[in-house]
DNA sequence: AACGATAGCGTCAACGTTGTCTGGTCCGGA
DNA sequence: TCCGGACCAGACAACGTTGACGCTATCGTT
């Protein structure tokens, strides 16, 4: 069944060097030698062993991804970042799940004994315990974190930068005339979730308002916490004029909530949100959502580790992307007077199929 | 660097053979030399060379996963069912996205040179020539598609009824009093618009009801085509008091053409989508649609290539999963006359996170 | 006492490549 | 004619593991 360098070695009439040294490109053969062997490879159907192959070379070829919470589609864009980049080069990703630390010390395991050339671990922001990274990279196996609080500048990570799009977003609705600036913010175990409330207070202290704590409540990054802490948020008296929500679940629960209390968006309450999801596009009004560059940091975190396994020197270990503000209608920044679809589309790129 | 078998041999007193022994429980080993060898191991920190031993034994342990357009969340969830039972049976996932029929040539080529134990497909349902997975089975590596149209039983393969569950969808439409009931169909080059819209024509069969074409308009499952289709059929005299859309984000679109055009859902207009997107939930008012078992296509399809790997009898080679219709707001079937979050929460499983 | 069975371990040859070293041929220049 | 070098190609030993087979005690059986 299998065919080897050796069959098509015999077939050519050459040696197994020979035959390696034509699919390798390397070294001096004979134009005529070369079409030969080639011919033989072609008629026999032969493929390369990559496996042979790493035994010798010691590489794989392969870099493993440990992605956290594979069914978010917020992470899921990281890795449609890495896996092209990856392609590219020649590289093969594989894949593991991950949901909690237990999960990536199995994982990273995993890793080592797969002999994989390179890992990129794509995290959500919890708070975690990073000693099994650090082992890790004691290994000498590249490494690049994507999202990941904690860790030191020895480790190759990259992170977007919530906190100064969060005092862009207060900023902007402060512009609109909000002065009373309302934050649903995200559970406190996370990192995501104290960037988006320290950007929250910087805008509100450079716009010179004051940060009241009955404007601020904590939710879960779920559907429900938002709904009801936009309730309890409607209750306050004065209500705020705008919210801004640490991500986008919270943010259409946010706008659900106001919407059947009677209330008009953005007439009555601005909402403002995180994450850059497709969905919010879909909206009505269309949200407002501050897009985080989790694509762009797929892409640079497989370049990153790629130079890495190459040896090729990284001007910097921690990348940090900006994150941008997506006006749309619920914050009534740029009122839509007419709600153009394709527009809509086309300006923003493609929407996902089903 | 590099511990092998021969330096815990070494330590231990023992032959290779012996190490090899203890590392893979085989044979007949005395508890003592067992236990030496077990601490030799553990003091060197030896990880077993699965390189080398892929290549004596010629299986590498690891499953190929082509998937199609892996933006789209809908076909990620495919990938969240195979993941954890590919790792429960100790293989890896090797991934390799693919926008088109050359990018799937390209895509089984890759499998065949990383000698993968098996593949499976996730395809979209275009029409496409079929010819190199055939050709890719004849190299004797099991395959699994999922989501696949016009293989036949030779090939191991999972699809859903949408057909069934259409119909379905329209005869509840029936039964809530409807009589015009609309149909907005995917592109015709994909066989699940065919699907959906052979399963609208038959629920309108079962009913006594007319098929129209004014009726009927065919979008691209894209959002501004769902947007116009909607604004085309309420032009229609008379119009329709009920839409069936072929998928998720053109019901959204479907829903916010309705609402700006100063109709009411479901009052005036009944929608029901397709997909069981996650968004269809956070709608106002929330979407019926038919939630297509995806997670459990992608469990099953890792079943059935497991199996087939390890020469298990199949019962057969082609498995049919049923869809399920999803009864929300959109079409008044069962109107939650208080909106409560955390039920509709609960009630459904998680939402994702940011 | 002789014998077979068996537990417990070792030897050796693979697996399909690539790296290193070496040998041979051919050609141009001295 | 001889020689150096460019060009080609083969022999051989790895890489780290497993499979087939073999050897040696030990023990129970006859």
């Amino acid at each position: 069944m299998a065919v080897t360098m050796r069959d098509v070695a015999a077939r050519a009439g050459v040696s197994i060097k020979t035959v390696s040294r034509v699919v390798n490109e390397q070294g001096e053969i004979s134009e005529e030698t070369r079409q030969r062997v080639q011919r033989a490879i072609e008629e026999l159907g032969y493929k390369p062993n990559i496996v042979a192959r790493s035994l010798i070379t010691g590489r794989t070829n392969t870099i493993g991804l440990l992605v956290a919470e594979i069914e978010t589609p917020f992470l899921l864009r990281v890795q449609v970042g890495i896996e092209p980049i990856a392609r590219e080069h020649n590289y093969n990703v594989i894949l593991f799940s991950v949901a909690d630390t237990a999960d990536e010390v199995k994982g990273l395991e995993v890793m080592r004994q797969q002999r994989v050339d390179g890992v990129i671990m794509n995290s959500i922001s919890l708070y975690q315990d990073n000693s099994h990274i650090l082992d890790f990279c004691r290994t000498g196996i590249p490494l690049v974190a994507v999202n990941r609080y904690g860790l030191d500048d020895s480790v190759c990570q990259i992170v977007w930068d919530d906190e100064t799009a969060s005092t862009e977003a207060v900023l902007h609705l402060v512009q609109l005339g909000h002065r009373r600036i309302a934050h649903i913010g995200g559970p406190l175990d996370r990192h995501s979730s104290h960037c988006r409330l320290q950007g929250y207070k910087k805008g509100l202290a450079q716009a010179g308002l004051p940060c009241q704590d009955r404007y601020i409540i904590h939710g879960d990054y779920l559907y429900p916490s938002g709904y009801n802490a936009t309730l309890s948020l409607l209750a306050v008296d004065p209500p705020p004029t705008a919210i801004f929500v640490a991500n986008d679940v919270m943010a259409i629960a946010c706008l659900a909530a106001v919407q059947r209390s009677g209330r008009r968006v953005p007439d009555d309450v601005a909402i403002i949100g995180v994450g850059g999801e497709a969905f919010t596009r879909y909206t009505t009004p269309t949200l407002t959502t501050i897009s985080l560059p989790t694509a762009e940091a797929g892409r640079r975190a497989a370049e990153m580790l790629l130079a890495q396994i190459n040896d090729q020197p990284l001007p910097t270990t921690k990348v940090v992307l900006p994150a941008s503000l997506i006006v749309r209608e619920s914050c009534g920044g740029q009122p839509m007077t007419t709600f153009d679809p394709v527009a809509l589309f086309t300006a923003e790129g493609r929407p996902p199929v089903t």
